[in-house]
RNA sequence: GCUCGUAUAGUGUAGUGGCCCAUCAUGAAGGACUCUCAUUCCUUCGACCCGGGUUCAAAUCCCGGUACGAGCACCA
């Protein structure tokens, strides 16, 4: 080897030098067969609650990718099922509210698919008259025989005209739910069972079970099913991309038989593995509104739970969430994220911008004894003059420490004076700072009230009260607690930590 | 069971046959700066699932195994 590269340094030496290396990849990958101006993306939750941690998947993936080819991004709301998944009125507002908030930008089209049954039956209609449709009146048991076995089930050979009277039976109303739905003729030997004459429009009893929006209520008895509704609405909107969870990966193989059929051409797909968050495990809306319901947790904003909403109150900033599911790109593992890389994504976000204060956790009075200025003046930055400066007056002589610092004795009271503690006495020693005393937040007593800081930490809200500084700080405000962490202003006495801490093993 | 998918440091991620004794972030440990246990900066730690094959050359291509995940709903 050393005896090639004396050769090689001789005879050529340029076959030596170091290539330039390729340059890391940054941000997400190009999507194939993409124009500038002319991709369209949606992104379509279930309005059954607000937006979760993981729909900030979707709405940040998709919205980058319209800004990057100055495309279209929709917001669809797929509220096609009132009984398993019933919508929740409330929700379509928010989420609308809540996507902009994450993306910075107002979704380009709302799409609500309970005011479009009209299309949906259109199409309905042209597969069963073209043939690529039928009627099937067989029970949810006896198909899964057919589908297991690779059999026909009898309803699968009517022609058109049967399947359209039936169809017109079904939009009548004289079937009950589970007696009739549409299916797409695909082909019963399909290697994959899931995908063999899927359902595509079922009979819902919207009386028991009606609509939450007024303007539907009970309108309609037929509903499309979500691969039926999703396919034939991304092509009348025209969408060219979707980029969603591979669970749907089965639901693209089917509707690219339907796409088929019509002659339309599918979109490019893009999949995502699942995400899992080590400290959250796994929560489903059903099972968040159970729990809010049965007063367990306290809204959809409760800081326990993973909602946007919930993240948002606690501090959590759009970009943090922006930079977090960039970061993790669209790969299809699945993985198990810690919630510190997100933590870490919002310290950035907020540390620059974050006026300090001092709140003094489990607070204990002392008597300030000695020789010192009146007044102290302390940044309301440490890396920014121009945010301006507290000013504490000591005319009083009481202060407060934080009763784990109480044990250290001689402490550093920052920005001021070094003190010895005995009883309830603080002896100033010396206003320069000396040597090897650790520096402690404090407050003067004059500057100070009652304050409570709220932690959640092992899924339950800790309430921690202490001595917080005056502000004037308007609520929402991220602020720095000295020497505890970021935390949120939600009125005059009381503030909620961003980044829980975790307990030590 | 059938079908489909994925496997790179503790956690994520880059890498599409030679730029790779493998990138970046996060994490952990140490240090500098700092009158915060913050911010910023520096250093260190640590990985190509296993076994075959193709090739002059494999993290990268092929086959097999293993592990994990998803779908097989008249939910989304």
């Amino acid at each position: 080897m050393d005896h090639l590269r004396s050769i090689l340094e001789n005879e050529a030496p340029h076959l030596l030098e170091k290539r330039e290396t390729k340059p890391r990849k940054e941000g997400l990958t190009e999507l194939t067969d993409a124009t500038q101006g002319k991709v369209v993306l949606r992104f379509a939750p279930n309005p059954n609650g607000p937006l979760s941690f993981g729909h900030a998947r979707g709405l940040v993936i998709n919205s980058t990718y319209r800004n990057m080819y100055d495309g279209v991004f929709i917001l669809r709301f797929d509220d096609t099922d009132t009984k398993v998944k019933p919508p929740m009125l409330e929700a379509y507002e928010q989420i609308v509210e809540e996507a902009t908030w994450l993306t910075g930008r107002a979704p380009d089209r709302v799409i609500i698919a309970s005011d479009r049954m009209d299309h949906y039956y259109q199409h309905a209609e042209q597969m069963l008259e073209n043939g690529f449709g039928y009627v099937c009146r067989c029970s949810a048991e006896e198909f899964k025989e057919h589908r297991q076995a690779k059999t026909n089930c009898p309803c699968r050979d009517q022609i058109p005209s049967d399947n359209l009277t039936l169809w017109k039976g079904m939009l009548k109303g004289t079937y009950k739910p589970g007696d009739a739905v549409v299916r797409v003729k695909t082909d019963m030997e399909l290697k994959n069972p899931a995908l063999r004459d899927w359902p595509a429009l079922r009979i819902q009893d919207t009386k028991a079970h009606p609509h939450p929006r007024p303007e539907v209520g009970s309108t309609y008895t037929v509903w499309p099913l979500l691969d039926f509704q999703s396919a034939v609405e991304d092509h009348l909107q025209g969408v060219t991309h979707i980029v969603r969870g591979k669970d749907l990966m089965d639901s693209t193989r089917k509707q690219t038989l339907l796409y088929e059929h019509f002659g339309w051409k599918y979109p490019e797909t893009l999949y995502w593995g699942r995400v899992k968050v080590h400290e959250w495990g796994g929560f489903s809306t059903s099972q968040m509104r159970k729990d809010i319901e049965s007063g367990l947790y306290d809204g959809w904003n409760d800081p326990r739970l993973p909602t946007l909403s919930a993240l948002r109150d606690r501090g959590i900033q759009a970009k943090a969430l922006e930079q977090f599911w960039l970061e993790l790109g669209i790969t299809q593992k699945d993985i198990s994220v810690p919630l510190a890389t997100l933590y870490a994504h919002n310290t950035k976000a907020v540390d620059d911008k974050a006026p300090r204060l001092s709140f003094v956790r489990d607070a204990a009075a002392f008597n300030l004894e000695g020789e010192h200025p009146l007044d102290v003046k302390v940044p309301v930055h440490p890396n920014h003059d121009d945010m301006g400066w507290r000013t504490w007056t000591l005319n009083e002589g009481t202060i407060w420490l934080e009763a784990d610092d109480v044990a250290k004795m001689d402490v550093r009271l920052k920005e001021f004076a070094d003190v010895e503690l005995h009883d309830n006495e603080a002896r100033i020693t010396s206003i320069e700072r000396q040597d090897s005393h650790p520096i402690v937040h404090w407050l003067p007593a004059s500057h100070a009230s009652e304050g409570i800081l709220l932690e959640t930490k092992n899924n339950q809200i800790q309430r921690i009260s202490g001595q917080l500084e005056h502000h004037n700080h308007k609520a929402g405000t991220i602020v720095q607690l000295e020497r505890i962490g970021y935390a949120r202003v939600m009125d005059d006495g009381c503030l909620m930590l961003c980044h829980e801490t975790t307990d030590e093993p």
